[in-house]
DNA sequence: GTTGGTATCTGTGGA
DNA sequence: AGATACCAAC
């Protein structure tokens, strides 16, 4: 027997050896998940299988890549030929040698997001839709959710339930648009995220060849790791890999179905991207008839007692779970500590004050700490802060360095090399660096490709225009082609810096001498470099998504590629992330801001139970990655779109025991309007109101009792008015309208800076005479 | 066609 | 607040 089996509990060994079979693994957090996939495969090596016979499936590059070095330090070089990757890669890999099958050439492009949406965004125009009614981000969202669910075009336009859907919401035509869409793709020679997926199960689905057959034999042990936040199509795609026939169609009854998935229902985050808790809770159902084994892992090696057992009272409040009790084996630790802001400046403050004093007291180093928000634009308080104290930090996620425009810019120029039908990367660059080809040319050349059933590419040298326009179209498709006649010749570094001088991208970002501008250059090199290490370092990585060292190898390789990929490791930084990136990772000291209603959870999701349960297991996961100090923020009022707001705490938050809080105080009453309340209540809790009493700003003049604020309209100039915090005042005068009134208040009782300007909107003030 | 200003709109998450 | 859409003037 290895050695690695002993080091591994009981429940974690079965799940490792059990290698025949149907097999689904419940893991909650902590619970030693990723090891006993790693050691799954190594054990399946061991047993005889070749490398390259088991397919693991993950989310993100990173979780793969960790795989891979984990099973490499096991088994040696031969993990290299395990085919673990994300769906999103080892799809697109098939793809790419299926991709003739299916009617797609093997250099398609990956469209982002953006580029779907500027292509939505054509259509909604074309079409002469509204296009505040016709919002892209909905219409996007509607695509791809029913492509996520294997409804096609034709499909939508007979499903009533969806037809009457859009027209609730106005947007009766947007089955039309999807169904444009799918076609302007298919002739760009492009697949958007879920086409990667999509059209991987059409061709399961229609078997040319006998296809599917080729992969069946391949992958004799699937594993799919967060199995779930896999949506339809991805679950379909792997029941389609295991869906053995014989020659007459008659199901093989008889052969092992070698699927193990591991996942955890109260980590499900990803609902919004068509991913659907339904898979993992119907795993049995689906392999019953081959011998489904179930193992569940439930200690928790990560987190002290107070955080797992918050953590386990939380989940409680959610509908439909797999029965698990999850226990650390770590000892009590700390209890939770609470932040409580009035400001979001002020809480960026005040946590960026923790992190500091945990550093000095508890000697952390700065990348075991994180800080995790719901949405990413918050990051910005964290980071002035953090900045002030000179604690290094690092922000993941946001704008990825390969949505960056200058990047994406030179891409397009590659992308356009490479595919001349890819009418995204035709239009970001067909006048940029100028050249005298305007919008109302570009509208024309996209009028005259529709009409003569072409692609952009072929009409813009062929239709009627005035001469000068032509004349820029002509020597824009001259440059074109001196790049495409060297894709054969110069090497993907040669062609690219080649293509980023003649261009003109070069010089035009040398022009610009501003520090962005010197920025966005020094980018364009870092992405030349790049190329460079892919094209001169001879060692293939990854067998499954990089096989070869062409330009096109390469952009379809870094189309799937986030921020979070990079290596991070190395350096010693705070961590800042959404909670979804944080999914998988854990840290000693952890802090999750912003927990107040409408943020977290998100405004979008509490109309609804299931909305509310997802962000509660959001929540969850947030709590889980803490292995000591799990620190919880919030603040009364923040700005969003450059006007003040106020929100209650977090619901979240009153579903912690306060068992489990530093201070013995429920959380309830800690929330609750508490100025007036005896000095030592403000005092247990994190922060320094004592400092701010001195300013009176923090504190309560009135007693809220006696308070009752008059409607902000009625307030004029000259009026005496009372103020919950400033006291007595006189409004001098009032200016802006409507919802951007401000008053500037004379407050007699305030020493340091008695004169304030207040929004009437969100003030609370009472007339007093 | 290009430039530069002003009005308008945006409300999460990510491969 | 920050990005984008729109519009008038060159």
């Amino acid at each position: 027997m290895s050695s690695y089996l002993d080091e591994l509990n009981d429940v974690q060994r079965q799940a490792v050896t059990t290698i025949d079979g149907p097999v689904l693994v419940v893991a909650g957090p902590g619970s030693g998940k990723t090891r006993v996939l790693t050691y799954r495969i190594a054990y399946i090596i061991e047993q005889g299988a070749k490398p390259y016979q088991i397919l693991a499936l993950t989310f993100t590059n990173k979780a793969a890549r960790e795989m891979k070095d984990r099973i490499g330090k096991v088994v040696g070089d031969k993990a290299n030929n395990i085919w673990a990757g994300t769906f999103h890669s080892i799809f697109a890999r098939i793809l790419r040698v299926e991709a003739s099958k299916i009617g797609y050439d093997s250099n398609f492009t990956i469209y982002d997001t953006e580029d779907s949406k500027s292509l939505i965004k054509s259509i909604i125009k074309e079409m002469n839709l509204d296009s505040t009614v016709y919002n892209v981000n909905a219409v996007r969202s509607r695509i791809s959710s029913a492509k996520s669910n294997i409804i096609t075009p034709k499909a939508y336009k007979v499903d009533e339930e969806l037809r009457m859907q859009d027209r609730m919401s106005k947007r009766p035509y947007i089955a039309d648009i999807y169904e444009k869409y799918m076609v302007r793709c298919k002739k760009a020679g492009a697949m958007d995220f879920d086409d990667l997926l999509y059209q991987l199960y059409r061709l399961f689905y229609q078997n040319p060849d006998n296809v599917l057959a080729k992969y069946q034999e391949k992958f004799k042990y699937i594993l799919v790791d967060e199995y779930q936040d896999t949506n339809v199509l991805q679950s379909q795609i792997i029941k389609k890999l295991l869906d053995y026939r014989d020659e007459n169609g008659v199901l093989d009854k008889q052969r092992q179905r070698n699927i193990c998935v591991v996942g955890d229902d109260a980590q499900s985050i990803y609902a919004f991207r068509g991913a659907t808790i339904e898979n993992i809770l119907s795993f049995e159902r689906d392999y019953r008839q081959f011998g489904v084994e179930i193992f569940k892992l439930e200690l928790n090696y990560r987190s002290t007692e107070h955080i797992v057992q918050a953590a386990n009272e939380l989940i409680t409040h959610n509908d439909h779970q797999i029965q698990k009790s999850i226990q650390s084996i770590k000892g009590s630790g700390q209890k939770i500590r609470l932040i409580r802001a009035m400001t979001d400046a002020e809480e960026g403050k005040r946590v960026a004050d923790n992190i500091v004093e945990q550093k000095n007291r508890l000697h952390f180093r700065n990348k075991e700490i994180a800080i995790l928000y719901r949405t990413n634009s918050q990051s910005r308080v964290f980071e002035e802060y953090l900045r002030r104290y000179n604690v290094p930090y690092r922000v993941y996620g946001g704008l990825s360095f390969y949505q960056r425009k200058e990047v994406k810019d030179l891409i397009a120029y590659l992308r356009l090399t490479l595919n001349q039908n890819d009418e995204e990367a035709l239009r970001r660059i067909i006048n940029y660096p100028k050249r005298a080809i305007g919008k109302s040319t570009v509208d024309k050349i996209s009028e005259h490709a529709a009409a003569t059933n072409t692609t952009m590419w072929e009409s813009m040298t062929q239709l009627p225009i005035s001469a000068r326009a032509k004349n820029a179209l002509v020597s824009f498709k001259k440059m074109m082609m001196v790049f495409i006649n060297r894709v054969d010749t110069m090497n993907a570094y040669e062609l690219a810096s080649y293509i980023a001088r003649q261009s003109g991208l070069i010089d035009l970002l040398k022009r610009d001498t501003t520090v962005e501008g010197m920025g966005r250059l020094e980018n364009i090199n870092a992405l030349l470099d790049g190329i460079k290490d892919f094209v001169e370092n001879d060692e293939i990585i990854d067998e499954a998504t990089m096989p070869d060292k062409s330009l096109a190898s390469y952009l379809q390789n870094i189309a799937l590629l986030t921020d979070l990929d990079k290596d991070t490791n190395s350096d010693d930084y705070v961590t800042l992330m959404s909670v979804h990136s944080a999914k998988g990772l854990e840290f000693k000291s952890v802090f999750v801001v912003g927990l107040e209603e409408k943020l977290f959870p998100s405004f979008m999701s509490i109309e609804t139970k299931e909305g509310v349960d997802e962000e509660r297991r959001l929540f969850y996961v947030a709590i889980t990655r803490a292995e000591q100090m799990l620190t919880l923020s919030f603040a009364n009022s923040r700005y969003k779109f450059g006007q003040m707001r106020y929100e209650e705490p977090s619901r979240f938050l009153m579903e912690i025991p306060p068992a489990h809080l530093e201070s013995s105080q429920s959380i309830r009453k800690r929330m609750a309007p508490n100025m007036d309340e005896p000095e030592s209540r403000g005092a247990k809790i994190v922060g320094n109101f004592k400092k701010k009493r001195r300013n009176v700003t923090g504190n309560f003049a009135i007693d809220p009792k006696n308070f009752k604020p008059s409607i902000s309209s009625e307030i004029q100039a000259g009026m005496k008015v009372l103020h919950m915090r400033f006291g007595e005042g006189k409004v001098l005068n009032i200016d802006g309208a409507k919802d951007n009134r401000v008053a500037t208040i004379f407050f007699k009782a305030v020493e340091d800076d008695p004169q304030k300007r207040i929004m009437l909107k969100f003030a609370k003030l009472q007339i007093v005479q």
